[in-house]
DNA sequence: GATGAATGAGTTTTCATTCAT
DNA sequence: CATGAATGAAAACTCATTCAT
């Protein structure tokens, strides 16, 4: 058994040091060289560990995106208002902290669209379900907060993704905030 | 030959020879011979009408895109409250009419987010810009339409994504719908 | 035969105006392409005047070699002292008016050095020929001038090829004047 | 395979691996195919120890030349008079036991001519300041030894070239002798 | 005679995968 | 178990040559 946690844990490993690598070079341009040599593994060791380079790329996110969900509860406990609340888990999109995480959500995104898979859309919905439940938390005082809660997210997404393909991301955070401002006098009541 | 080919006709005609290999196989299995070979020319013709795969798709995506608009606006012209208009609007991401431009508008998506380049994110920004036209002249009734036509748009294609990263497309329709219905309710009054 | 003289002048006036583009480029990377595109004609139009890239080339080197051979001739005409002949004799190594010239002439002994033809030689034996009557001219007043005119030239080109081999190219006049002033003062007395 | 290969001795061992073919069949007709096939590796394994095809002519010639300036080193130092040590030297330019190295160094010129890199400048300058060393060595008894020695270079090896160029190979021993003869006439003394 | 689009064989180059050590 | 050299299929890309008009 320690031994097959020492697996999940250089798994991790080995996905953790090619954050870099993904973020700055795309998953178009990784090659399983790159990613031993990064890691400091040999190139036969890669097997042992993932079945695919789209196996790294999920696990990497995965670690990734457990980290920043977890650091994101934490602050949306210390926020008071609905407002700040929602300022908060709208920050993923522009803050400059979560930039590499962003890069490797882009790629995510990419791969979701056009070569998805199980496990992939089984992470996706857990991700989803969990934000649901922050968001939907955070609008406990409306009506119909569930359903609302999941728009306002792929909403949150879609501006987002609009604006990578627009070009505009200096724009985003403002624009991100005009949204939920508008949203919260047209939805609060 | 002494002919005179319209390199720009052929450009086109090669590219929309392939729309059924893309939204088949996609981007990433596509190679210059599977393209030749669909578009019924030699490997080396390919190099005279593009420089890359990419720009095939780009060619691909700027041809489908622009017959879709014609089309779309045409039946925009045709329905009569704003709701119709909007439904219409959003039947692009469900319809099954639109399924392959769908598949190739998520590519289109994909190379957006992970290796934009400048060709894209004007024809985007053109897009993005038409249809804000048509939405904030259906919201021209409501006060600072342009800016939430903008949103809508973006929200829209944000549930969209969502569905297609959750293997939710079934439920595509309802949700958009239903968003769209909670969307004039809270926004029209 | 007035066709045929066309022929032929169509045949100079092609090499000609892939002068600039041979002394740039390389022969390496020249293809029939970029000769059709430069010199203005149909690619089927080049069969009818060359067998192949080489024959331009050696079309190419003929004509400057005559243009030069003459002008040089001139210049030599015009000068009184040996070392002044031998001077002028010497500056096609490395005048900046003969730069385009020595480039082409790189490209033709990297060809004679390693895929000759007897076109080439032929023509390179005339050259040698006319310049050894030159020198050999010069030098009438010492022994045995046939034979050392001859090895002039021959020492003048290593020289020359050495300074190219080792990027000395900006030492080369010195280099040059230097041994001719040596070889004057051990041979003439 | 664990095996821990000498980069450095394999590079070496592929390179000389295609003296034959290179020496045979020149630069020009020489592909990766070819290369691979002939010293036994996979076509992707010519990429582990190569950048291009000049690379490894680079590398053959760096080992032949290596090679063959030890051992005229030793036969150097075999000979006594001026005369018999400059004979030695010239010998390179016409002895059959070099002429498969002498078709390698034509190779190594014309690339020096036509696409010069610094990796070759170097190693030219390195052998020719080893030969100037040989021969202002053997010429230590006059005075400017070091220029002359040179000079004698460089006429050597122009006088070669001008023989590949006219296709007198057959006569350049004597044409050698015959200069090295004259050439201590009138330098000597 | 001139044209230039089309051809496709030939070449370079990449890289996931294997397997002997 | 880990290693990394070797593999070779597959992909990209080039370009001399042809030939219908």
């Amino acid at each position: 058994m320690a031994i097959i946690v020492d697996k999940v844990k250089k798994r991790q490993q080995i996905a953790l040091a090619c954050k870099d690598l993904i973020a700055n070079e795309g998953i178009k341009n990784l090659t399983i060289s790159k990613i031993t040599q990064t890691a400091h593994i040999a190139k036969g060791s890669f097997y042992d560990y993932f079945e695919s380079k789209e196996d790294l790329v999920f696990e990497l996110t995965l670690q990734l995106m457990n980290e920043y969900n977890q650091s994101i509860e934490q602050k949306l406990k210390g926020a008071f208002t609905i407002k700040e609340k929602l300022f908060i888990f709208a920050s993923f999109f522009y803050d400059k902290k979560y930039s590499l995480l962003r890069k490797i959500y882009n790629e995510f995104i990419a791969i979701a669209l056009t070569t998805p898979n199980q496990k992939m859309i089984e992470f996706q919905s857990s991700c989803f379900t969990l934000y649901q439940e922050w968001i939907s938390e955070i609008l406990s005082s409306i009506p119909n907060n569930k359903a609302i809660a999941s728009y306002l997210i792929s909403a949150l997404k879609g501006i987002y993704i609009s604006a990578i393909a627009l070009n505009k991301e200096n724009r985003l955070k403002d624009e991100l905030e005009n949204f939920i401002t508008l949203f919260l006098q047209k939805v609060i009541q």
